[in-house]
DNA sequence: CTGAAAGCGCTTACAG
DNA sequence: CTGAAAGCGCTTACAG
């Protein structure tokens, strides 16, 4: 492949020179100019971005690193990140952790060793030796969704509390006094949260929650297929089922599908995180809604303030609640 | 960040010997490996891949640019590649095309500038002049799912003849005489084949597949309302509709149901690609499933093996029907 | 087993 | 406006 010398060569002038046109320096003659454009072109000359990077000591890329590809939460979250990071001029380079501390670690591992500029993530666990010496080791970060307590990382997030609060409502509404909840990994902050907003909203409202109401799940499909076996072994079983994430949801769903039990009218099902498709399943779900793409480009522009020197603050937006035929609503309700 | 050069001041060799331990040269003393070991970890030392990969000329990345990421296909297709890069000690950047030539273009140059050792791709339009050139210059590539002819690269796809054949005998079996197919871009080879396969298939069932029962769409949802509320507008509207993808088939689903019709008993639905949410979807629907993991497994192996200077060779599989319930079929008949 | 040195392809002060 | 030169952080033949 050509390499700059090669067009200093054919152009006839200096690689300095080249290097100028190429990165449009005000300085060279416009004859120069012309030259080297030519003989760019009849080389088919690619800059390479390792050298350039080598040098300058920045990789105009971003990391961003989440724990689930497949859950479209995330992909709507590193679609709307790139978006974001192209319009400014950068790249990103994705790793998904596929919920294993292990891979993030590998992703967040090969990410540094990259030098990319600036790394997003929603870490999958808790924070491993790994995470806090990146955060601590000058790349800047951000986190995103979800975060880890106690280091000094800006945080962007949706806060779904009022959201949940609103859920609980509108089952209490629709006459459901026994709710449960299928939880996330307790080591992130997401599924603490949600599971803390449920439970404040059943005190307010005056409904008990007991222990074998709360199912632990993995923000998968399969964990919200197991914890709604569960609840429906149960002597008492749930009248509405919340599941933390939407893959739990599908889970759920599915475990009660093969019991032969129909939603709403014997079980009714709700969703953190609202999806395309909910839209389309059977019945239509009513979840808790994320401003995925605002996060996603909220991230973004937090972390190249960073990385561009200037100041990050942590932004919280907010979570809303669609409400569709999952839980019983009345046919002629509003979807 | 410390460089081999601060590793080498503390461990008191020179940085020849700490690359020699850093890359597990056979020849070096226990006692220097053991002192650079040290010195690494106690400043913290992390590789830096970009000079590493000036000076040998290699990345350890391959790209993959996709059309849309958006798309479950392509998701999970995205994620089969990266596990099987992975797992041959490559790492893989994503370029989202986003169904625009323009757009994959710029993750084309990208992507090369960058200097990837090998490129998956899946292109959006008839092939641009870039994409030809990429081909000749020497960066090893290969096509996945679509393809353009007349390049010399190898092509790792489904071929879904027989499936789309299979799901016509299905729909006739059925009772159904008038079939109506979205077509995607005619720019793209699935686009064609897909309306081939069904062309073909008409005629061997002795069906006629006017011009009015073949839609224009370009693999995105809303064209596929748009094509499907031509057809529902059309004197005498077809009683099924295969969507060649699965995006599109929700945007038929849509219009379907905005209009009052119910599938299947209205109007009969099929699509191209199974994904998992169409087993959730009311009525679940029946598709031609690709082998979509296997597909991005046989990519990679088929690109690295370009990229380590062995031959490949082009690799087709074979998708197959799933029949679930969205063109009539009888309530007992397996799912 | 070890080190000095060259070189990967760029950019950028410095001098003219 | 232009070029020679240094240097980014590595790897690797070469010599010892």
């Amino acid at each position: 492949m050509a390499s700059i010398k090669d067009v200093a060569a054919r152009s006839g002038v200096s690689v300095a020179t080249v290097s100028r046109v190429l990165n449009g320096h005000p300085s060279v003659s416009p004859a120069a100019r012309e030259r080297v454009a030519a003989a760019a072109a009849a080389l088919g000359y690619r800059p390479n971005a390792v050298a350039r990077s080598l040098r300058t000591h920045q990789t105009r890329t971003l990391g961003l690193v989440i724990s689930d590809v497949l859950n479209p939460f995330f992909t709507e979250l590193a679609r709307a990140v790139e978006d974001a990071a192209r319009a400014l001029g950068y790249s990103v380079v994705i790793g998904n952790a596929d919920e294993d501390p292990q891979l993030q670690d590998h992703h967040m591992s090969t990410l540094l060793e990259r030098r990319i500029d600036g790394l997003l993530v929603s870490p999958t666990d808790g924070g491993s030796a790994l995470m806090t010496d990146a955060a601590a080791s000058g790349t800047p970060m951000v986190f995103v969704d979800r975060w880890i307590p106690g280091l000094d990382v800006p945080v962007v997030r949706a806060d779904g509390r009022a959201a949940v609060r609103d859920l609980v409502a509108h089952l209490h509404s629709l006459g459901h006094r026994r709710l449960a909840i299928i939880a996330g990994p307790a080591a992130t902050t997401t599924g603490n949260e949600r599971v803390d907003a449920f439970r404040e909203a059943m005190r307010e409202f005056g409904l008990p929650l007991p222990e074998e109401y709360i199912g632990q799940g993995d923000f998968r499909a399969a964990s919200g297929r197991r914890a709604t076996a569960r609840f429906l072994d149960l002597p008492e079983p749930p009248q509405a089922v919340f599941a933390a994430d939407n893959l739990m949801a599908l889970g759920a769903m599915d475990e009660i599908r093969s019991r032969g039990l129909r939603v709403p009218q014997d079980v009714a099902l709700a969703a953190f995180d609202d999806i395309a498709w909910f839209v389309h399943t059977d019945p239509p779900i009513t979840a808790v809604a994320q401003p995925t793409a605002e996060l996603g480009h909220a991230a973004v522009r937090a972390l190249i303030d960073r990385v561009e020197g200037r100041e990050a603050a942590s932004v919280t937006l907010s979570a809303r609640l669609v409400v569709r035929r999952s839980c019983g609503e009345p046919e002629g309700s509003k979807r």
